[in-house]
DNA sequence: ATCACGGTAATTAATCTAGTTACAGGAAGT
DNA sequence: ACTTCCTGTAACTAGATTAATTACCGTGAT
């Protein structure tokens, strides 16, 4: 099952308007940053916008954040660009006349679930606060070397 | 970003041949109850091998589990058929002249890889004898109400 | 009015999954 | 030995998903 980089993408997204402020906030800009065309960013935008993470004029550039980013979490941004798309799949066509292909999806079920919210859990604890002070950090390391 | 059903059509495998261990255990009758075709079975059967979890002999039915069950938790079985393979995707193709682009990933995978560790965490947590012994329960509350 | 944008639909290309067909070879009964 | 029932794989196909692209409408500022 192939991968999405929309999640990823959007954390860039976000990250790039809080460090970009002043410039202006073309999805032509952003795109150069993400490295994909204008249309793929006014597209997470257009999620991110109706997840209430900002706002945004149509016919002008700079989109707004709504919220102040230690307020939103890696996890508020994965619902809003994936929704809540499971991350282990379930089988859903399995023989009912069999003890196992009958009940494996009730039982599996859970155990997904459990796996699913451990790891959504420690998304819920970072927020895209804490990615930009590290990108910011990243950076300056990058330029103490040269 | 989805986990394909590899994983849990694997775990359905194996605990079907501790369930119906007493059975003719083809592919052929392992395929009719995951319902899917006795090509796919093998071709699980031989990442389950490669694995050291089950063995076979080739043109002989009947695939035998190298361990107990409660040995072989689901991440074992996880890893078995999907690899290393990560829940979340970085873009890999971004600006590298740019503060956001040319360190997102480091900062993604550190936060990327905490999540999928918890995950990892609970599947290790559960083995494959837990998934049959509910399989046998939930079988039980059927045979009540009939 | 023009120009620079965002919003969105439709299409395409690339990739992954699972199903299928095909075939070589092992094991066991006759 | 021969036949039959299997496993092990490779090759191909169909469907689904993603991201990139093309195209077009509508908005806002100058």
């Amino acid at each position: 099952m192939r991968v999405s980089t929309r999640f990823s993408d959007s954390i860039h997204l976000l990250a790039f308007i809080k460090i970009y402020a002043g410039a202006h906030l073309t999805s032509d800009l952003i795109a150069s940053s993400i490295e994909t065309s204008p249309v793929v960013v006014r597209r997470l935008m257009g999620k991110l916008r109706h997840a209430g993470l900002i706002t945004t004029t149509p016919g002008t550039a700079q989109p707004i954040l709504a919220k102040p980013l230690n307020e939103i979490s890696l996890l508020t941004v994965f619902y809003a660009v994936e929704g809540d798309k499971s991350l282990f799949a379930v089988d859903p066509k399995t023989n009912p006349d069999c003890i196992v292909g009958g009940n494996i999806q009730t039982v599996l079920q859970q155990y997904y679930q459990d796996a699913q919210t451990a790891a959504e859990a420690r998304l819920a604890k970072t927020s895209l606060q804490d990615i930009v002070d590290n990108l910011l950090v990243e950076q300056a390391k990058k330029d103490a070397i040269h």
